[in-house]
Parts: structure tokens; sequence; C-alpha cells
DNA sequence: TGCGCAAACTTGACACTGACAAGATATGCT
DNA sequence: AGCATATCTTGTCAGTGTCAAGTTTGCGCA
């Protein structure tokens, strides 16, 4: 088989560089190492994702979509929701990373936009449902609540702080500690 | 004046970095450019730091000394140490941004380590005063304060979501939303 | 079937980067 | 005064992202 028409590289290069970004970090993703392990030629990767600004705002894309799905059926138990983001969020280290370091993306791009925005209307909409609508702080509980899961999926995936054994027990206990206005 | 015995070399350079890392991003930092801007050689950097490593190393050093005074007097208002957090956070974004990106740090260096602990105590001593000592979850405490401040600096700083006009009265609501065991 | 065109990929080049080695210059201590 | 040392420069190397131009392949259509 000739390197020609390789025929799924685009998503070979996507999976290697969320190894990449997992095994080391965003900014260490390099197009001509994503072209050496796909066996192609280093221009390759150019083809298909324009720039590498391009090929990890696609990586983003595919990680805020993969998230909302993973989280939006959970309307009813925000609580559980909580544990499920963080827990993908440990699940995919490298799509996480590159999702939050809106400095490497193409903010310009309509489907990052809109991928972003669904994950976090799918948020705010259950944490609408436990808040009370006439309360004077009310639109600040969908920022709690995302600090509070966003927050940890960093600390844990940073691991700046002591890490304990189980996260997913420590993600149930946290989230726990949210307060609701009703 | 000849460039020769600049006087002030690291220090230049790390505050050309914290605004570099705060008007672009952290990965934006080159040495050759902070070089450029202290108008020395494009090496002189590296005989201070070593690498671009050293000199990010630095920089995060530099930031975990300065936010650990900061927060360091709260102890008694565990809320007021919170809105202070997400405060000194969003005033230095450049340091912020170092600090937390332990990937291009070196996580060999005790300085850093110790810095970064100092910080970290100073926030668990400061929740274990509001925490019951008896309860079975006691430690979650620590992680669920550190966790809301720092995810909400993250999320204003990354600016990935709708960010509301005044973040100060923002982030006093959002750490209000803190529920302790007692 | 065969032709032509567009998509996929390669080759080559350029300016930029971090890092290293070796040399030049200024400062401070004795 | 003189010397050791810290500070900074110059030169070089491999690696990177990006662009331009060329080459190969597959697919639709006559």
């Amino acid at each position: 088989m000739t390197t020609y028409h390789h025929g799924d590289l685009p998503r070979q290069l996507l999976d290697s560089a969320a190894e990449m970004a997992a095994s080391q970090s965003p900014e260490s993703i390099s197009l001509r190492e994503l072209a050496r392990r796909a066996g192609v030629s280093h221009s390759a990767p150019v083809h298909h994702f324009g720039t590498r600004q391009g090929l990890l705002t696609a990586l983003a894309i595919q990680g805020f979509e993969a998230l909302g799905a993973a989280i939006e059926n959970y309307h009813d138990d925000i609580y559980a929701m909580g544990v499920t983001y963080v827990q993908w969020a440990l699940a995919h280290p490298g799509h996480y990373a590159v999702m939050w370091e809106p400095r490497l993306l193409d903010e310009d791009d309509d489907s990052l936009r809109s991928a972003r925005a669904a994950a976090w209307t799918a948020l705010t909409a259950a944490v609408a449902r436990h808040e009370d609508p006439d309360s004077p702080a009310e639109g600040a509980g969908a920022y709690a609540a995302f600090a509070l899961v966003h927050g940890l999926a960093g600390i844990l995936l940073s691991g700046a702080v002591p890490a304990p054994a189980d996260s997913v027990a420590l993600a149930r206990e946290v989230t726990q500690r949210l307060r609701f206005a009703r």
C-alpha cells in the first residue's frame, strides 16, 4: 500500500495528537511528529488542517462534542452529571487540555463555538432545574457548578497537588459540596 | 551604557515573560523574543535560566510566592480568601497560566515544590477551620474549595464561557455556594 | 473504456526557535 | 593593580510551522 490516499489520515492525526497532548502537553504537539507517526510527509497534515492551530481546533471540537454527549443525559441529577464530567476529563486528558487552551485555538471557528456553547448550555440548563429562579444570585449557580468540576478536573490532571487514590470517589464528595440557591 | 551587565536582566526577562504569557499564552514565550525586548543577545537569557523550562519555572515560583502571600492572611474568612484568590489570578494572568501548566515546568525544582506546597497548605489549613474534623469526608473540603476558585479563575481567564461584567461580584457569589462538612 | 479533474500527498525552501560551545567584556574582591 | 568570575556575545546546529509548486491517485463522466 502506498502512502498516497491513506484513507483515514485526518482521524489518525487527531488520535496521535490526543495521545501526545495526554502524555506530554498540548504545546508539545508537532505537525511533523504527527506526520512521522503516520508515515506521511511532513506537510501532509497541513493539507488537512491548514495550520497547527487548525488541527488543535479540530481536536477541541471533537472533545466538546464528546463531552457534551457524555453529560447531556443527566438533566435530572446534577451531581451525577458533575461526576461524569470529571470522569470524562480524566479519561480524555489530551482533548481536555486542548479544549481549555483557547489561545491555541481558532476562536473564529463556528464549529468550535457551537460545540462549546452546546456543552455550556447543557450544564446551565441542568443547574437551572436546581435553582430557585427568584433568587437574586440565580446566575451564579451555573458558574459555581462549572467552576467546581472544571477546577477539580484541572487540579487532578495537572498533578500539581497531592492526588487521592480514588478520584471518582473524590469527585462524588466534592460535587456534594455545591449549594444551590432555593 | 553598554549592554554588558544590564544589571537587572533576570527580573526584566521575567516581567516580559509574564506580559507575553498574559497577552498571548505561556507557550508563546520565546527566549529570543524576550532577549529582543531586553535589547540583549539571543542567548543572554540562557545564561540566567539555563533553559526555557528554567525560565518558566522561575516565573511559576514567583507566582506561587506572591499568591501565597496574598491569601495567607485570610485564615478566618475562607470566603474572602477565595475571592482574593480569584482576584489575584485575574490580576496576574501570565503568572497564573504558567503556574498550572506543570508540563512546562521543572518538577524537580525544590523552590517550586515548596512554594506550591506553601500555597496549598495555607488553603487547606483555612478550610480545616471550617470543617468538622469528625466528618468522614473531611479531606474533600480542601479539594472542593480549591477546585471552586481555581476553576472559576480558569474559566474567567480562558474566556471560553460568557463572562459577566463584574467578576469580583461573581467570585463572591460563587464562593458562597461552597458547603462545608460540619 | 478512457479522459480529465480534483483531492491527496510530496518535495523543497524559508524564517523562526531552543540549545550548545567558545569567545569577549565588565565587575568585584584581595 | 590584577585576577577570578559572572555576564553577555557570536556562531552554529537540529527541529519547527508555513508556504509554493510539483506529483500521484482515485472518481465521475463522456
